[in-house]
DNA sequence: TACATAGTGTTATATTATAACAACTAAAAA
DNA sequence: TTTTTAGTTGTTATAATATAACACTATGTA
């Protein structure tokens, strides 16, 4: 019920698309992502980028900002791409979206100076990831 | 004292570049700075993404990213640019930089499911500003 | 059917960012 | 003072990321 986000009949690219980044571990780059899908007739960078847009826009997927790179949503309370939190290691790159109900509530009621709040936002920490940490 | 990192030296380039983005009420864009600063020698995109890489690492300036946009820090607690929090209003693209000590604290120590600590971070708010909201 | 909305395919181009290399400069170690 | 060193500079070329514009197609709905 809450998840009527995720249920959008997506098209033949947008389908495509999805399900490479929803199968990589990793976030892909809209370029990798082209070459990887040439074989299926998407030829354009405009056409990922379209599909890009619409995933990102509908949640099924999120932006890494500080990575110009694409991440399937893993998280049901991230309200349509609206709150978005992930880490990011330093070394490796691998990256998680962080679900954490404590934290999504702090930043969605979080307000500033002027009291203003805001309606969405995305936060990305950097870090190393424990195999990381380890080495 | 804990200001150390706001006394580098800056060369000639990074001087000029820091000054123009430290004048802006807003960030600026790479190319926006290459076009402004090439009447004082700055011929080429590398000799301004340089310059920035460096001001970005000391903290005297920092990255918008999901703007690709340069501001200048305003901020003292922001330690070498390694915490930083902005709101950007989705209507007229003003960015303030956002010094709360209750949210630095809250992220500084914010452990992931894991228990992992982060050592970095950047936070971007969404909404509208308070001129914008009125309209 | 016909209409609106969204998606597609395509070419071209804009925008953002880095590689590689030779030369220069300032600070400090010898 | 000379030498070394690390950092910065200037330059050309190119890589990587992203959008404009336009004609056409599919799909749902009235």
């Amino acid at each position: 019920m809450n998840k009527m986000h995720k249920e959008h009949n997506l098209t033949k690219n947008q389908k495509i698309i999805f399900d490479l980044i929803d199968k990589s571990s990793q976030p892909l780059k809209a370029y990798s992502i082209l070459y990887n899908v040439q074989k299926k007739g998407i030829k354009a960078p405009l056409q990922v980028y379209r599909a890009l847009d619409k995933l990102v826009e509908i949640g099924k997927i999120h932006k890494i900002e500080s990575r110009n790179a694409f991440i399937a949503c893993h998280n049901s309370s991230c309200q349509v791409a609206k709150a978005t939190a992930f880490s990011i290691c330093e070394i490796c790159e691998k990256v998680t979206e962080i679900s954490s109900a404590g934290l999504s509530k702090y930043l969605a009621n979080f307000k500033d100076k002027d009291g203003m709040k805001y309606s969405k936002y995305n936060l990305e920490f950097f870090g190393l990831c424990k195999k990381c940490t380890l080495k």
